[in-house]
DNA sequence: GTTGAAAGGCCCTCTGC
DNA sequence: GCAGAGGGCCTTTCAAC
């Protein structure tokens, strides 16, 4: 096949199958899961139950994980949002802070690229909770520096969400 | 009264009360907001119509902003998550910076304290899109410079969720 | 894919306790 | 706060097209 001579083509294209449609239902769902097929399915020109085959075909193969309640960080009485970008020697890093998870406080672990090993988002009652966290963090073999960066403000903050046209960047 | 005499006091402590068996509920309901109010209900050791009266009261409170759907990020083509920073000479950014929760890629705006005023999380279907993001933003006025960390691995990523203990840190 | 219909489940409310 | 019962909406499936 032509496959491996096309230099378009990506590396590694997604095994599911996703148009246009399910697209839009993906990005309503990503919006409020509460949405009725039936509203669904007038957004779509579908009806009920072919939107009920599609959903049930993306979660199925995983593009929709799961469906959960957002939360309003302050109102739970955790106003301090911060990212910890962590630096270390080495890799033996990685036991210890995926440990991190298992405080209700953090919320995203990522490795990455850069002058950074590991970014973290957290979400605290207060600096003091973040100085004990960072203490924490401290202490692991290998940490070279922390760098914190509190959020002042948060003016967007959401899911991820599918682009709507192949050729597009944006709405 | 003794309330201001009190150095523990916090500051601003939330309008809204919230008890031990909300925390438990808006926690479960953070991990899967399908669950039945029958099943919250045994959680917790009370009845569905009970749980129900409280999870109405959490979202007529803003407690509970939404239900989502949450998506793989892979599957819907958008593999490429980074964090990028923006350092600015003044305020001026904001209005710039806010346009950019016009495109499907961004997924964060945050201003933050520290040296960086602006903290951008997206999703992008490949490099590409980053330079071109990129690009935009450096064409934004006062742009001092761009940080970029592109994440390599995601270990964790999750919503807010609540304490479960008045003193404790953890679980 | 569609329409139509039917069964079942759960939400939600209301009533008393 | 509990228990129980009822109405109604919606999901979900099945038929036939």
């Amino acid at each position: 096949m032509a496959k491996e001579m096309n230099p378009v083509k990506r590396d590694r294209p997604p095994p599911v199958s996703i148009d246009d449609v399910d697209r839009k239902l993906l990005r309503l769902l990503a919006e409020d899961a509460t949405r009725k097929y039936a509203e669904l399915g007038e957004a779509v020109h579908l009806t009920a139950p072919a939107v009920h085959e599609r959903v049930k075909r993306l979660k199925r193969d995983g593009v929709i994980t799961g469906t959960v309640a957002t939360l309003d960080g302050k109102k739970i009485g955790c106003p301090l949002l911060a990212f910890i970008h962590v630096d270390t020697d080495g890799w033996g890093l990685t036991d210890s802070v995926l440990e991190l998870g298992g405080l209700a406080d953090v919320e995203e672990i990522h490795s990455a690229a850069g002058d950074t090993c590991v970014i973290l988002k957290v979400r605290m009652r207060g600096t003091q909770d973040l100085e004990a966290l960072l203490a924490r963090i401290y202490r692991f073999e290998g940490v070279r520096s922390i760098r914190s960066h509190v959020v002042l403000n948060t003016y967007l903050e959401r899911g991820p969400k599918p682009e709507i046209e192949i050729g597009g960047s944006a709405e």
